[in-house]
DNA sequence: AACGACATGACAATCATTCTCACGAGCAGT
DNA sequence: ACTGCTCGTGAGAATGATTGTCATGTCGTT
């Protein structure tokens, strides 16, 4: 277990899904402990706020690094909005899936849909463009925000 | 046409397909020029640049407020970067299309894919979601880039 | 030609994110 | 437990894209 001697000695797969985090600490656990309180997409910004509201004393740029050090080891999901800002969210799904999200309150629902993987794949090999990757997000008003805009519109 | 007198007379719908953008200037022409040369994404700042390397005089923050009164009016098509930056292009399809981006030379194919929107819209309202929206792009190598990496690794 | 509203341009301001660098704290080996 | 080598952290500065401000220009109409 111990890498000890044997120069030349090339550190194992184990570190693949660990960029950028050799050392567990207090803050990163803390920020994964918001995380795993939190349904919806939050800002880098948003989650420190958060954090030190419960009283948590974690510095800003420290949120910053560790969100994009796990986003990249895929321990978390990135969105970026229309605004260009970044969020953040644990996902329950590990690997590829898509979001569908509510434009009014957040609330993400995780879906696969490989039919929609295989057209996209088909769609994009017949114009010739090989080692393929693609965004795609849904948004829309979930139930709740749907009967409360249903409501507002009737008064 | 014009708008005098009859107080209370709301501007009829050909505004809607305006917004700001009341009057027609040298300085938008000559965006939408820039633009009508161009075949990728490209950003406003990269944009006024070309414009300026072209003699013309234009205004950065006109480059920004023109290309975001065109992208409401649908006239163009925006695409937000994994850095944030935003990025503009004139296209041909005039109704809602994806794109397949080259990542390394940004060439661009618009495309149509209603099996794809039918599945997402189905999936969607399966959650309960309506109102519904969404982005997919994307991304691949382009034959021409494939094949030039193909090249530099051979060697 | 005159006028009024909207558009422009130079520059300041904003805002998210990243950089810098001195200091603190994991973790391996003792 | 002790030491040392690093990596991680924190505070603030720096960056970079975008937006706001406001005096001035000019489009389209009278």
């Amino acid at each position: 277990m111990t890498r000890h001697g044997s120069p030349g000695m090339e550190v194992p797969t184990p570190m693949r899904e660990n960029r950028g985090m050799q050392r567990n600490t207090r803050q990163r656990s803390a920020i994964l402990e918001a995380l795993s309180r939190q349904d919806d997409f939050r800002s880098a910004q948003q989650i420190h706020e958060q954090m030190r509201a419960d009283g948590e004393t974690v510095g800003l740029a420290t949120v910053y690094r560790n969100l994009q050090a796990l986003a990249q080891s895929d321990r978390l999901d990135v969105l970026v909005g229309d605004d260009g800002e970044t969020r953040y969210r644990q996902c329950e799904a590990t690997g590829h899936h898509h979001h569908l999200v509510c434009r009014e309150c957040g609330r993400t629902v995780e879906f696969l849909a490989p039919e929609l993987e295989a057209a996209m794949s088909r769609i994009a090999r017949e114009q010739g463009y090989t080692d393929l990757d693609h965004t795609l997000e849904v948004f829309g008003l979930c139930t709740g925000c749907e009967a409360a805009r249903a409501e507002a519109t009737a008064r």
